[in-house]
DNA sequence: TATGTTCCTGACCATTTGGTCAACATGTGA
DNA sequence: TCACATGTTGACCAAATGGTCAGGAACATA
């Protein structure tokens, strides 16, 4: 079903856009039966008919279940990775955290059944992780929380353990991927909206700017829109 | 758990102990092997080992695979149940934010491998606790929601959307069980222990009041036990 | 001791597991 | 056209899966 472009040469390539739609829909499939069932309840045969291909064409794609299991993982946490840019002192702390709230859900919101894969992972011990966790994620947690203390020393914000902090920011924000059925349940909704996240996201960010009593450096708020909770409420 | 206990005839009391003891040691290690690997992924074989028992006897006592995993969940849902006390708006919001977040972090903390397991099937999608958090669960969050509406308009606290906070306080609590893997890795700790799960319930308590502007109604402080707070402040 | 109930477990079964492989299909460049 | 690489997949395998069952062990009452 792919056009092939007449004018253009087409590159000395082979099939390869087979290849490429082939294994999409085996990674696609495969995120969501990994992060429902977890590695060892996932189930090659289950994947690939996610996928619509035969098992052993996805063990021809993927080699083995644990190296598509890997390869899934490093794909998450480069996603992870694209949102842990540097800060310095030098910034604005409610700038910072706000953006760093809003990423967060974004990642949440934007690869629910990769945050799951995730969230499955550590709780199963991360033992595909453990080098990860360890090394690069603790040195990148050490130097926010550096950070965080300086502020606290320049009054910038309430002098609370940092990395208490991020764990809150991470915490509070994964929990709509992987509670998913839990929200879904008690508010009766069938998903949540962008709508729904943007409150979300408001809401979680006022609660943490305000709980750490987060200073503004007098910039502008950047708030294009106020999605402020409404109670019927009279003063 | 039904014994007629006939007063008539014979109460069939038997070599009880065994039984008892038996039963906890395939509990036990069911809800780890649960916890770490789900439905799907825990093998009954594994829980034989674990409980050092052989796989015939867990079945012996438990019927099935899914009866035992439905047994667990039942368990857990009853220790979770008993932390959802009733409130009122006569109530002091502090006092109940606190002793809410408190308990939320002690049975987290309590009965880690609970945690795990509960998440685990939250994370596959619910397919044992759709009644439950359509039913029981979502009321008792309506109830609070409403309550905590009444204290807004009260000026109590600020109008938050109540459910949020709610999710708030149950993924920043619950992330210390079922994140374990990724707070040991992170902090270079073995283990947290008691005095790091105050300092954590302590922050967590002053970010959640502070942050939604919860007002105390100068009741007597409280009662037993004054978990410090490691920071100090500006009033 | 006799009798009945419960406890215990190795042997077994049908099914599913991850993975291999040979055979064939489909291209691709000469 | 040929030769060769890549794509595709059903058949197959040893191991593990949840579960059954027969039959013996242990125990309690009579």
């Amino acid at each position: 079903m792919t056009q092939p472009t007449s004018a253009v040469k087409t590159p000395p390539r082979r099939n390869d856009a087979t290849r490429a739609r082939n294994e999409q829909a085996i990674l696609t499939a495969a995120e969501r039966i990994f992060a429902r069932h977890g590695y060892r309840g996932a189930s090659v045969q289950a994947i690939a008919e996610a996928a619509e291909l035969p098992k052993s064409n996805v063990l021809y794609y993927m080699g083995s279940k644990q190296a598509l299991y890997v390869r899934l993982l490093a794909r998450m946490m480069k996603r992870w990775n694209a949102l842990l840019d540097d800060i310095s002192v030098e910034d604005d702390p409610a700038e910072v955290l706000t953006a760093f709230i809003e990423r967060k859900m974004q990642l949440s919101r934007r690869h629910p059944e990769g945050s799951r894969l995730f969230a499955a992972e550590i709780l199963g011990g991360a033992p595909f992780l453990q080098e990860y966790l360890h090394g690069e994620l603790r040195e990148w947690v050490e130097g926010r929380a550096r950070v965080f203390e300086q502020w606290a020393e320049r009054g910038l914000m309430d002098p609370v353990n940092p990395v208490w902090l991020i764990f809150l920011i991470w915490s509070s924000t994964q929990h709509y991927a992987d509670f998913e059925a839990q929200v879904l349940g008690i508010t009766g909704k069938d998903a949540l909206d962008d709508a729904d996240t943007e409150e979300i996201t408001a809401f979680l960010t006022r609660v943490v700017l305000k709980g750490c009593g987060v200073q503004s450096r007098q910039k502008a708020p950047p708030e294009r829109k106020m999605p402020s909770y409404s109670v019927r409420n009279d003063a």
